[in-house]
DNA sequence: CAAGAAAGTTTCAGATCTGATCCTGAAAGT
DNA sequence: ACTTTCAGGATCAGATCTGAAACTTTCTTG
């Protein structure tokens, strides 16, 4: 039978209100089923112990002492290994598996990160001349996704590297009141390293996004945000980078404040002003 | 003040069970609230018509025909008004709060996707000659992630758009024993409707990744997967699809099995080898 | 304009949900 | 052995939800 985070989302569209309150409250953090009463996870949820029992009842357990025990012993038999090459042997990655494992991302990369850091990060960003966004190899999609979120509210963002250009060329052009971000995530190339390392000589600030994996880089970077990137299944998971990413730029278009929304105003015009146009394609 | 569908999202998690009926029936085919009643819709959302006024009511419309003339004014308008606008009033929005969101995001996409609608869908690309991503505007960094993890996987992967060069004369190679893995979340462009339907008409599978708020394409994709991308801050989310993307391409792993595992192996050699070389950025 | 039909709204009673309260039994301490 | 404590379960009354039916408004048609 399905353990429990698996029962959960099997019938999760039939659950009452206060039922799926418990359902998220569990599904944030499935272990603590094996660790806390059921009532104390009413408590957590916000709902009566009354309705704690009916929902592990709902659950197809004949009662929440039994959902425990379900739960321990899926606990004590869900040790996973981490490299994709032994989860290769497993029959198949649960939906609830992976949910899990990406709301565990999430939550300990967002909780550890330091708001004074992201702070420093986001006043550097705002008062900018220019941004570079650096993301070679397997990080180059997240650079997209990242100056696609900047560049909607500042004006003058650079990727590095971009077309086929010749890297130190472009780069040529840093300057002390530039402010980098740089993306680290999984496989690392010496070419991050040497950006980075002429940007802070540059002067620049650098805002470094990596995992837990890499090493401490003191000097290289400004500010260093970590991101947990373990995967359920057979890749690592950026979930958690692109949450930061997210949050940093939002954070960023609220602290720039009006010109950011003129210029989002502006953009959105434009949009509009295209799409009566036949080829929308941007 | 929003559309009717952005109302739905904004207000689902409060939903009561027949309320979420309506609300989900609505999502699937938002133009349906201008054409239809809300007589005929609340039958088609198998709740009682009572429901179906009250529903309208708890939009925060006066009623039922104030929803539908919002909703016909809408369609002639076209593009919904960007997110933004509403949520720039807010003072900052905390890590927690973010974090919570970024959770439900996640939570409700995963619970939402039907295991076998994936299932179908891996079949297909697990068997599928050739590959294609097309993922236009501001989904091309997400078209750009997914390549990166199917190009681990299966040797022919093409992305649409690409470079410069024209989208119908790279299009024309594709097969009936091809599968599209078509991205459109948030803004959706004509173009990104026209590949999908000529890939139809060329009996290719179709896997669409979308939003919540996109209405059903029936005929234009084989397999609809949509995840919430409701966002706490300036940008909406998209964590969810990100995650929907890394769970399918893992699970397509595994499905493909041994040659996909020999293929990680290969790639990881080739890596190490050429890390000895100065210049490794790929 | 009257009559009828269709859509929408309100009412109400039954169904369902939910928290407070009380009860039982097990474990731990005295 | 007795008390205490706490988890889990049962009960019940009040809150909430929901569909049927009565009622009102709007639109259509002759």
């Amino acid at each position: 039978m399905h353990d429990v985070s698996q029962r959960i989302v099997d019938i999760y569209d039939e659950l009452t209100r206060s039922e799926r309150r418990m359902a998220d409250t569990i599904l944030q953090a499935p272990d603590l089923v094996a660790e806390l009463s059921a009532t104390s996870l009413a408590t957590r949820a916000g709902v009566s112990k009354a309705t704690a029992a009916r929902f592990f009842r709902r659950l197809g357990y004949a009662g929440a002492r039994v959902a425990r025990a379900d739960a321990k012993r899926s606990i004590d038999g869900g040790g996973r290994e981490p490299e994709w090459r032994a989860r290769f042997g497993t029959p198949r990655v649960s939906q609830a598996q992976h949910l899990t494992a990406e709301v565990q991302n999430l939550t300990r990369t967002i909780e550890q990160i330091r708001s004074d850091d992201l702070d420093s990060a986001i006043r550097a960003f705002a008062l900018a001349d220019k941004i570079w966004v650096v993301g070679f190899g397997e990080n180059y999609p997240l650079a997209h996704f990242a100056r696609a979120l900047l560049i909607r509210v500042k004006p003058d963002i650079r990727m590095i590297p971009i077309g086929g250009f010749s890297v130190p060329e472009e780069f040529a052009s840093i300057r002390a009141s530039d402010a980098v971000l740089a993306l680290g995530v999984g496989r690392r190339t010496k070419s991050l390293r040497s950006v980075m390392a002429s940007s802070r000589k540059a002067g620049a600030h650098v805002t470094f996004i990596t995992d837990q994996i890499a090493p401490v880089a003191e000097d290289a970077a400004s500010v260093t945000l970590r991101c947990r990137t373990k995967g359920a299944g057979a890749f690592d998971s950026v979930v958690a980078p692109v949450s930061v990413l997210t949050y940093f730029c939002s954070s960023l278009a609220l602290r720039i404040g009006e010109p950011a929304l003129e210029r989002l105003e502006y953009i959105s015009q434009i949009h509009s002003e295209w799409a009566e146009l036949s080829g929308d394609d941007f």
